[in-house]
DNA sequence: AAGCTTTATGTAATCGATTGCAGTGCAGCA
DNA sequence: TGCTGCACTGCAATCGATTACATAAAGCTT
């Protein structure tokens, strides 16, 4: 009644030779006689045989796996990120794990089981600030898993990670802005411990400072990269006496959030306000007014990451550090205009 | 140099005990006496011993993951999705693997490959529309994963789902609108094919009749979802002789594409035509205008899919066709107005 | 034609944990 | 005392595939 899943003794009954000659068939094919093979690839299709997972991993000594670290599942930003890590790793035969460290920083000792239990062959972490605790799973000597930052990265650069130029990305935005006429341009950051934010600011400020302007502290918001962040730096703007014509909003997020709560003020963007954006989320283009905005290559970066990471696995030496730093574009849309005095 | 990491023997050496106690104290432990089950304890401590998963899931024939099957990794109404599965699976000791079936619908046999036994214990479809020939991997007699659907479903009904009640959705929907005044009612639906286009539109079009109102079939515009479907359906709007006053979108992805794109034309939501989503994702709450839009409780279906999931895995029978339906909730915002005449 | 490669295949150990079955020791009971 | 039952623990088979090593056959070389 119930059929037994097919083993590889069975294919190697039907196709009349060991299991050994099955297992090479299927895995180095080109170390078996032609006709052999034939005969191999004939009898696991005919018994619908399908290598068991666990036995060949144990074997092996590999999971088949890795774990990507994501700060915050339920962000757009990340999904493509993974969408590119999903491309890379098809072509290879490692499967994704995705977690969600949200949890991670009130219990790390949890995503800390979760990876020694799991033991994967590799790790991307899409989040820069890991508690130390989980970092040293992976510093931890010879055996420990290779592991990639994409798009973030750690301040102490101990790993290797594929990121955007950011810096880059934050002068772009200023020079926009500045081109425009802007003179008093303001900046919504990030939170303050994260390198991208430090990226940006710092790219930002170079901007401000090669085309001679200056950045007044009191038109620095701090915010988080999420829209509710954008929303309480809009209410600290309305309360500003001297507004700035213009502001670099660290995230896509954070200016929708800024833009929105402005307009129930009844400010216009980009009519009062100029705005730019990072990142350039899918719904960028389709906001109200469309957000001029730094592109950052998301899906590439995710690609990028997994396909060095893959290298790393594959050689399974500890190779050198490398950092891989992607272009950034800037896309001018609607919501950035000249300064009109 | 290179510490390999302990096994269960080495644990069992020092706990001066063997293997087989080892295993049963940390995996059964009612079964082995107190003072014993606490040197071993102490021992696996000691070592630093962590289960080996491929030996353990080899020996107990399952594979510790489920394979969720997600349309478009990259669509934020899947992601939050993703995370209520996640938390759903953080209970248990079951991880998740992520495969997106955008390329699956070229290549099924890529999918395929992926569902098999070895890979997963179980699978979650976000995606009603799977290729037949995938489906027919799940309904494969005794040994075949479970499989759940969430969101999503299959016309034919032969698995169990969890789905939010879309249809009372498009009731919720159309009934505000005609509360609101509105007379003539447009739509603009998901792919023809889709099941939740079906249920919604088969709410909306009981809402209208319930309240003396019908359908133009030429106010019905055809979507699928996304953004750039509702921007279409606004330049078939635009075309329009007799324009409906309010419009029922079944996405708020289409309903942002809509707004845009008649905003570029000068034509004003609420003020010229009134719209209702459908989904409540997040950004939702900050477009401008706020969209009204009906609420799925996203996390919920994934929780509620993973742990009906989990159960069906645990007991190991194949039990009968659950389906779960989840209420829904309009959430009333600014994009919607009395018509004015 | 002997000796040396090269190629193809088989044999059997191995990866690490789980678990059915058997054995041991001790308490309870007649 | 002898027997039964229970609570623990150990032995060893087992899950299914991979691969080092051995072997055999065929091809080359001189």
């Amino acid at each position: 009644m119930e059929p037994k899943a097919p083993r590889i003794t069975d294919v190697a009954r039907l196709a009349g030779v060991s299991t050994a000659t099955v297992s090479r068939a299927l895995s180095k094919p080109e170390t078996v006689a032609e006709s052999t093979r034939n005969t191999v690839l004939a009898a696991a299709e005919k018994t619908g045989y399908r290598v068991n997972l666990s036995a060949r991993n144990l074997r092996r000594q590999r999971t088949g796996a890795i774990v990507v670290l994501v700060p915050n599942i339920g962000n757009p930003f990340f999904s493509e990120i993974l969408a590119g890590i999903e491309t890379a790793l098809s072509e290879s035969d490692i499967n994704m794990l995705v977690v969600d460290t949200r949890q991670a920083h009130m219990k790390p000792q949890l995503v800390l089981e979760y990876l020694h239990a799991t033991r994967a062959d590799g790790i991307i972490a899409l989040d820069g600030s890991l508690p130390d605790a989980i970092l040293s799973v992976a510093s931890s000597g010879a055996g420990a898993p290779p592991i990639i930052f994409a798009c973030e990265w750690t301040p102490k650069g101990e790993f290797s990670s594929v990121r955007a130029n950011n810096t880059h990305g934050g002068e772009l935005a200023v020079a926009h802005l500045a081109g425009l006429g802007h003179r008093t341009i303001g900046m919504i950051t990030g939170p303050d411990d994260n390198v991208l934010t430090h990226a940006r600011s710092k790219g930002a400020a170079q901007g401000l400072a090669e085309r001679g302007l200056t950045l007044d502290p009191a038109h620095v918001f701090a915010g988080d990269f999420s829209l509710d962040a954008g929303a309480l730096a809009a209410q600290a703007w309305l309360e500003l006496s001297q507004r700035p014509s213009a502001l670099f909003c660290q995230s896509d997020q954070m200016a929708f959030g800024f833009i929105s709560e402005l307009a129930r003020h009844g400010i216009s963007v980009p009519g009062d306000v100029s705005i730019v954006g990072f990142d350039d989320i899918a719904i960028a283009q389709r906001f109200i007014p469309a957000l001029t905005t730094v592109r950052q290559p998301r899906k590439k970066l995710g690609l990028s990451a997994a396909r060095l990471l893959i290298e790393h696995i594959g050689t399974h030496s500890s190779p050198a550090i490398e950092t891989t730093i992607l272009e950034v574009e800037l896309i001018v849309r609607d919501s950035t205009r000249a300064f009109a005095g």
